[in-house]
DNA sequence: AAGTAAAGTGAGTAATCACTCACTAATTCT
DNA sequence: AGAATTAGTGAGTGATTACTCACTTTACTT
């Protein structure tokens, strides 16, 4: 909850040279809750602006549209997610302690996205749900995840391909099974099951041997 | 598009004992199609008329609410996407050639539920947003998984285990990482990247490999 | 302290929404 | 063939929608 704040405030920051009023913040946080609760297109603005406390006409000071609200929530969302994904470190690591140098690569990158995904739970599932029916969305995920991510995350692959650590399948496969299966885990973690008993960390090394062993090489 | 005619023609024949009308199947028809395109809460009932080819009120008077004609839409749907699952000769193969009972099981069910998918790919659109807001229908599917699918699913993996060939982890986590490879795959499929260019078969076989060799026994 | 710009307000608006209803057209029943 | 039931229609309705705008309040600058 404090993190929401101070990524938010950042972004608006580093966008506006300005922080965010007290108002706007409690605008985000009723949009953020309002938009997981019944979905973008079934929220009101005139909810959002009751639950925040707030009159209608402030929401639109800040916000031109209703959709310019939604993107200014999901966009550095989604930003935020796929940074430490980027980081040089991460694809380091990979080379820097071969031959076992894939387990904890995939350990950090996934509990790291873990940790992350438990406090925005109301935020993962505002983008999952509305990328299938905003292209504009499509477009930010395309060009951030397809032009930054995906290379190199390819390259990694490429160098324990090599090293015959992994199986020899098209790297986008092999991305595409590692996505699913994170995906799905914390999809059924925070969004579909979130009120059963769940072994955090148990659960985590099983995903991930899930994934060591079915994309292990030879 | 033949199939989708005839599997709403069977369930509304089972429940109301008569046969959809022309006009009811257009209804449905474009139903379909512009929830899958904006989504339930986005779609109206005059433009689900205009494609339809038929007055407004033509709608309302074989579905009482909006919300109705969504659940006779996507009810025989996940039914019939569930259905094989509890077919008693799914789970009895896994036990009839043992040790390899696995593999072919796991096939047979990917292969069918691929094709399946693939026939009504909209249908899995809507199912997989609406699930997630509409509370009737995640009592349908929890009635219908937890209480069916699960169980029988359960039986054959304990049977697994036993004989070595799938590795000790919880039931739950196991068919979690099944399904979460399974959806994963069918949604990049057909929802995510349709237009790119897919080795359909030899990407089933790889997804197979991978769940085999993830969830291997010793 | 005065002046200016930004933040906040809430009644008002045109458009759209799901749904109704009195009516006609087509089918089925006897 | 006549009666009765069902299918189909489309203008009409009250509620709700996102958004505007003239106005007041607060914050910042000098």
């Amino acid at each position: 909850m404090s993190e929401f704040k101070e990524i938010y405030n950042a972004i608006h920051e580093a966008q506006d040279g300005k922080e965010l009023t007290p108002k706007q913040e409690q605008i985000l946080k009723a949009a953020v809750e309002i938009f997981a609760e019944k979905g973008y297109a079934s929220s009101s603005t005139s909810e959002i602006a009751a639950r925040a406390g707030v009159a209608e006409g402030t929401i639109f000071r800040h916000y031109k549209t209703k959709k310019d609200l939604l993107f200014s929530i999901v966009t550095p969302f989604m930003t935020q997610f796929t940074v430490p994904l980027l980081a040089s470190h991460f694809t380091k690591e990979v080379f820097d302690e071969p031959p076992e140098g894939f387990e904890p690569f995939l350990k950090k990158i996934i509990k790291n996205r873990f940790e992350f995904a438990k406090e925005n739970a109301p935020l993962l599932k505002i983008v999952l749900q509305e990328i299938a029916f905003q292209p504009e969305l499509q477009a930010r995920y395309e060009s951030v995840f397809l032009e930054e991510v995906f290379p190199k995350f390819e390259r990694a692959l490429n160098e324990l391909k090599e090293q015959g650590s992994v199986i020899d399948f098209p790297n986008r496969s092999i991305i595409r099974m590692i996505i699913s299966t994170v995906v799905g885990f914390l999809v059924t973690r925070f969004l579909l099951a979130p009120e059963s008993y769940w072994e955090d960390e148990e659960e985590l090394d099983r995903t991930i041997h899930f994934i060591m062993y079915g994309l292990g090489g030879k």
